[in-house]
DNA sequence: CAGAAACTGATACAGTGTATCATGACACTC
DNA sequence: GAGTGTCATGATACACTGTATCAGTTTCTG
């Protein structure tokens, strides 16, 4: 398994590779994601960026995540978050005390998950995945 | 792996097990629950059941969530839907087409999870996995 | 049957995301 | 560098799911 750590993708050129323009507000969105190594949500985003309008905010992130470049995670009480995607395919574990987004890689998983998906009838298009986690900052404060 | 059909339990029977008391409106939505072969969303139980108030629903799901009788399945726009949970620990499987739902479980895929989460720094709680695809039937009719 | 405790449901509220649409900014050509 | 078509913005309103409140009702226990 491999507990991830790598660079940013320029997720500015992602959006002008696809065609997007390149406007004020999306650069403003694009730089504030840069920085953010941990999980965040779409309202901490717009409370951070108070020159951006919201709506703005909430499609720059849509257009990110189609693009691949941020993931959205379900928390367990339903609520969502989102996180950057640095590089291939991995999944998350979320400290359901502090909100934590750590992230990690593991082909058995994926190996194990294409078998049964072979047993499923029908055609898979995706699959999700999530621990929830006290991490060990919370285990330690308390 | 083992895709699943068995016997729906005594949802009333766990909520009287757990000191709730048994009502009409409780009555109503187990009732309607215990029919249901496929997920459910809260407002599509609120609709069936006009007899109850739409917060009872809430509040009835919400207990036979905690009282592990009952799954909450995120879709992949962020939408939940709920799910009897008929036995043991499984996961599911939902059309992204229809919503149909459907379940399985896998011991291989339990074994690894407990083997990445031992590499995991922190206390696992809990994790949740679920298989997006397009079912049969959706891939048959298109 | 009486009384305490739990439950209900109408309503209002909160959180997250989307639709609308008039206005403004971008990119491209000339 | 100005002109122009198109795309993007943001204020607002809306939709959806779930929760808080609270007066009034029902259930259970003794
Ligand atoms: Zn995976
Ligand atoms: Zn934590
Ligand atoms: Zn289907
Ligand atoms: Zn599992």
């Amino acid at each position: 398994m491999t507990l991830s750590a790598r660079a940013n993708p320029d997720l500015l050129a992602t959006l002008e590779d696809r065609g997007y323009r390149v406007t004020r507000p999306r650069r403003e969105v694009v730089n504030l994601l840069g920085q953010k190594q941990e999980g965040f949500s779409a309202e901490e985003v717009c409370a951070e960026l108070p020159g951006v309008g919201r709506a703005t905010v909430y499609r720059s992130i849509k257009l990110l995540l189609e693009a691949g470049v941020v993931c959205k995670l379900m928390l367990p009480n339903g609520g969502q978050k989102y996180s950057l995607a640095r590089g291939e395919h991995h999944h998350h574990t979320v400290c359901v005390m502090c909100g934590t987004v750590g992230e990690f890689r593991d082909s058995s998983v994926e190996r194990v998950l294409r078998t049964i998906g072979a047993d499923i009838p029908g055609k898979i298009v995706g699959h999700r995945m999530e621990f929830y986690i006290t991490c060990q900052d919370c285990l330690d404060t308390s």
